[in-house]
DNA sequence: GACTAGTGTCGAC
DNA sequence: TTACGGTCGACACTAGTC
């Protein structure tokens, strides 16, 4: 197979960065991006923050109260609620910036995208370079943005590249150097393997890449399974052959929430699902989709989670299908309920599109 | 065995 | 020393059906 060229583009700190854009007089202070939950005062997480910021050791996912703990010595610090609408607007723009530098390009998330340069680059390392090179010097002309950009020969190697130096990094791994980079790495830093995967192998003394490769394939499938195993027996060897496709159409749509408070009573947290099934309608319109399952997912106060969910007989688009499902649901799960309920969510799956449908129907 | 439905876990952003 | 969001996809495992 002819050699493949694969560019990942990840925005530096992109929430706090987009703040900094509207309002640039942030750039000399910490900036927190906060995802602040329906439980008031402080609760909730934080989505970003820029380098000033993590400085003091806040990054993202640490709760706010404890990254205004970090930061009680800057009363400059700038906290700020996540504007996710204006993010997205953002993100769109910035993509389309970057897309024409592709033969195929695919939108990962706000803040990220994979390119397949094999052909703009005619397969040369090189080139490839000079184009990651122009895809930044475009994005800080036109955008005041740094992005950090991963060259290597597949999806994986581009991702952990990328990552490799930050911010405003440009990493390339061409196929030579793909051994002795992948040494330099730890467990955690392969894409897919989190705390719990680092936990377990631990558990067998396994500490490093190197000691990873030492368990075969069959070891790896035991314990974790057929694909995860694979996966990992491959991602160590910086092997990955998935190709870069045009993004996927959403598979499911979610409402969640955090209660004001703990509740096991069927009557409040009723209350709460309802107002998340409008809201999740209100989405399932808005994407133009219609469902055939609804799913519940109740998070209890020790964070461990209970999911129910249900396929219906026919694809709808129907909010009182959602409440109904939703609420049964709800009723069940909570028989024989003792630890209290902490956050409450609904989801609709199993989607299908309603232009081709509406078309039809339009058509008699 | 292949397939579907349902529950729970993990990981990424 | 703790503190803890919302959304989505992938997959493991189990049970039931044909």
């Amino acid at each position: 197979m002819d050699q493949r060229i694969i560019l990942h583009v990840d925005f530096d700190y992109f929430y706090a960065q987009c703040e900094e854009v509207r309002k640039p007089d942030l750039k000399t202070k910490p900036v927190v991006v906060c995802m602040f939950s329906d439980r008031g005062g402080d609760s909730g997480a934080v989505a970003t923050a820029n380098y000033t910021a993590r400085e003091f050791g806040v990054k993202s996912g640490l709760s706010i109260q404890f990254a205004k703990q970090k930061l009680k010595d800057r009363d400059d610090t700038a906290f700020l609620p996540a504007d996710f609408e204006y993010y997205s607007e953002l993100s769109e723009k910035y993509m389309n910036i970057i897309k024409k530098f592709a033969d195929i390009f695919e939108y990962v998330g706000r803040d990220e995208a994979y390119l397949d340069i094999s052909e703009k680059s005619e397969r040369s390392f090189t080139k490839a370079g000079h184009i990651g090179q122009q895809i930044k010097n475009e994005i800080r002309e036109k955008t005041k943005l740094t992005c950090s950009v991963g060259i290597s020969p597949n999806k994986l190697l581009s991702k952990i590249a990328s990552d490799y130096k930050k911010p405003d990094g440009l990493t390339t791994i061409t196929p030579d150097d793909v051994s002795e980079f992948m040494k330099k790495l730890e467990i955690r830093d392969i894409p897919g393997i989190g705390i719990k995967t680092e936990q377990k192998l631990a558990e067998e003394h396994i500490q490093t890449i190197n000691e990873t490769r030492n368990l075969d394939v069959f070891t790896l499938i035991n314990m974790f399974g057929r694909k995860t195993g694979t996966y990992i027996h491959n991602a160590i060897r910086g092997i990955d052959d998935e190709p870069v496709t045009v993004r996927a159409p959403t598979l499911q749509l979610s409402k969640i929430t955090t209660l004001k408070e703990d509740s096991i009573d069927y009557t409040f947290l009723e209350r709460n699902m309802l107002e998340l099934c409008e809201k999740l309608h209100s989405a399932v319109l808005k994407e133009n989709k219609m469902f055939r399952a609804v799913g519940i997912h109740l998070i209890q106060n020790d964070l461990s989670t209970k999911t129910r969910s249900r396929m219906l007989k026919n694809p709808t688009l129907n909010l009182d299908e959602i409440k109904k499902t939703s609420t049964q649901l709800l009723k069940d799960a909570l028989v024989e309920q003792t630890i209290p309920i902490r956050r409450i969510g609904v989801k609709v799956s199993e989607l299908s599109d309603l232009e081709g449908q509406s078309n039809i129907t339009s058509y008699f």
